[in-house]
RNA sequence: GGCGGAGUAGCUCAGUUGGUUAGAGCAGCGGAAUCAUAAUCCGCGUGUCGGGGGUUCAAGUCCCUCCUCCGCUACCA
């Protein structure tokens, strides 16, 4: 046994998050911690909502609601959701908690300490009608290149020229359309990554087992152009982490905030330390998952993001670990995944399109959509969900392989042998080989569970529930009745022994359906199987089970056309 | 522009360090079976492995070049 940390990237406050959102990080965490549970190891999953920084403040202006009280409710929102999803985290917390303050303020303490925080002044939009200073994006005005007039202030959509705010002509706010816009001095902390190039390149260097797209990106950022440069990590905002040193204020530095990428990652630490005390635990207790002085030695620590979230936890949060000078425990693995696009073209959330998880969860149960995003998991390249795919993957993969599968076998034994497992007769050669069949499988499917190959664990359970199908198909038991009911008993019982395994091991994809199938065969063994021979024996004959209700009803083509054009467009 | 990823059967994708007739699922066609959610199982693939060039006894795999799509490009998170 051993320990495990994973988080998911943290879902940003501002609205309700997108299908593409959910494939990207908490639903492939929430599929490796249930392995790793069920293997018995013991698991810490993470995850919170990120809330600072000028999108929040522009929705919760939006929603007529002052930020706080909005990000509260957003929260609620999305932990529903969360829980919707069956997304198992042992705690659901804020990057705006007491402890994430806490521990930003120490951390930016100890970068200063150990002279890894510079201050720097900077010249930034200012908007008096808005009362802010405005970040590049937020800038607009015509192009200096190609004359686009709603051009933004980091770069023109139209001709995708990178661009400095100032070299907008007729720049406005983008916030209220103010063209009063002034210049201003401002002072801001500075993270020097820059110190801290040689020590990240060694240990960027040291993870040979990590995917090449994860190390490539960091070992550009690294070494292109001039190398890593330092950055940011305070803003001029009301809504955030009050810049201090630990405990002291930080003179020049009132009434700034830390920004949201400092401060964000930081919660992955500040989450545990949310959960402890959720759990009535000590500091000690979330201390074991963290500090390596503290027990934190042995972890395996996992990461889980997308592919645009990698820069900064490859590089900007392990400088801010490492240029603590504490022993804080470093990520071991990222797993990082590309997007899913909606029918054609990207899921957005500010124009509204896609599917988002309040409407998934709408009109379908969790399970659906966790087994066909999963099984289509944008690992090596960007995927695609058009409703057709959809309705064939789940329709064909759920309904007819895994849930005909258990309606087959236990009506036949229901109408021949009764509610209860069958008695009498000795595995046959067809029973024999299935059991072979099912061990090579299942290690084969241990393996990618291991190596988090989600597309490739889902093909393996598949074929493992294929394998059933194959089984009684060969061995036919409703024609070996007619002669000899005993053989015809040992393949049922093997059958309805299956069922129990396929529940055990499918429910890191479809957790509901999983519970469902092992209350219909009234047991609560969990155990994941070592060898599929005795795991096959576990149901005794005579052990009562209950035919179960339809456990996917397919779905119609009526429901998919419905669907297709409720969701075409963009949402109210 | 720079960097990275992708381009393999009608569709979605696997293809380890170059090594035998390039694989799987879906769809399609044919068959078997009739326990089951008309579900299942078996059989059926002449694919310019994006184009071109090169290295090699041998290239989907390595090198060069070109084309197409996508992402990132540091103040959107």
């Amino acid at each position: 046994m051993s320990r495990i940390l994973i988080t998911s990237a943290l879902p940003y406050i501002n609205g309700i998050k997108h299908l593409g959102n959910l494939v990207g990080s908490q639903l492939p965490a929430d599929l490796y911690a249930r392995y790793c549970r069920a293997r018995g190891h013991e698991v810490l999953f993470l995850c919170a909502t990120d809330e600072h920084g000028t999108p929040a403040e522009l929705a919760a202006a939006k929603a007529a609601m002052p930020v706080d009280a909005y990000c509260a409710q957003m929260h609620r929102t999305q932990a529903k959701l969360a829980a919707g999803f069956r997304l198992s985290f042992d705690h659901f917390g804020r990057s705006s908690s007491p402890q994430n303050h806490r521990l930003t303020q120490y951390f930016a303490g100890r970068l200063a300490e150990n002279g890894f925080i510079s201050e720097v002044s900077e010249k930034m939009v200012y908007s008096p009608a808005d009362g802010r200073f405005l970040p590049d994006r937020y800038i607009e005005g015509t192009c200096p290149n190609c004359g686009y007039d709603k051009a933004r202030g980091d770069q023109c959509e139209n001709c995708t020229k990178q661009l400095d705010p100032t070299d907008l002509l007729e720049p406005r706010s983008a916030i209220s359309g103010s063209t009063d816009l002034e210049v201003r001095e401002t002072k801001h902390l500075y993270l020097r990554q820059s110190e801290l190039k040689d020590e990240l390149d060694a240990w960027i260097d040291s993870k040979s087992d990590w995917p090449v797209l994860t190390t490539s990106i960091a070992k550009k950022w690294l070494h292109d152009g001039d190398g890593l440069q330092d950055r940011g990590i305070t803003r001029d905002l009301n809504w955030g982490i009050a810049v201090r040193k630990g405990e002291e204020d930080w003179p020049g530095m009132e009434g700034k905030v830390f920004y949201v990428w400092f401060d964000a990652p930081i919660e992955y630490i500040a989450c545990a330390a949310e959960w402890a005390e959720a759990q009535g635990k000590d500091e000690e207790d979330w201390w074991r998952w963290w500090r390596t002085d503290a027990g934190a030695g042995d972890v395996r620590y996992v990461q889980f993001m997308g592919k645009d979230n990698v820069p900064f936890h490859t590089l900007s949060f392990p400088s801010t670990l490492i240029g603590s000078r504490d022993p804080w425990k470093l990520v071991d693995y990222i797993k990082s995944f590309n997007y899913l696009n909606y029918d054609g073209g990207q899921f957005s959330t500010s124009q509204g399109r896609g599917i988002f998880q309040d409407q998934a969860l709408d009109i379908l149960p969790a399970d659906y959509w966790r087994w066909w995003l999963l099984s289509n998991a944008p690992e090596t390249s960007d995927s695609e969900f058009t409703w057709e795919k959809f309705q064939a993957g789940v329709n064909k993969d759920l309904a007819d392989v895994l849930g005909n599968f258990v309606s087959r076998v236990t009506k036949f034994c229901r109408s021949k042998f009764g509610e209860e497992i069958p008695a009498g007769g000795e595995v046959t050669p067809e029973g024999a080989k299935l059991i072979a069949d099912l061990d090579a499988r299942l290690a084969a499917y241990n393996g990618h569970m291991e190596a988090i190959e989600v597309r490739k664990a889902a093909a393996e359970l598949r074929a493992i529930w294929v394998a059933g199908n194959e089984f009684l198909q060969t061995a036919a038991p409703w024609t070996s009745f007619k002669t000899d009911p005993e053989r015809a008993a040992a393949d049922v019982r093997l059958a309805l022994n299956l069922i129990r395994v396929y529940a055990v091991i499918s429910a890191p994809f479809i957790p509901d359906a999983s519970a469902k199938l092992l209350e219909s065969m009234q047991t609560d063994v969990t155990d994941w199987p070592e060898s599929m021979g005795p795991a096959l024996e576990v149901l005794a004959p005579g052990h009562g089970f209950a035919v179960p209700d339809t456990l996917f009803a397919k779905i119609t083509d009526e429901q998919r056309e419905e669907w297709e054009s409720s969701y075409a467009g963009t949402r109210g």
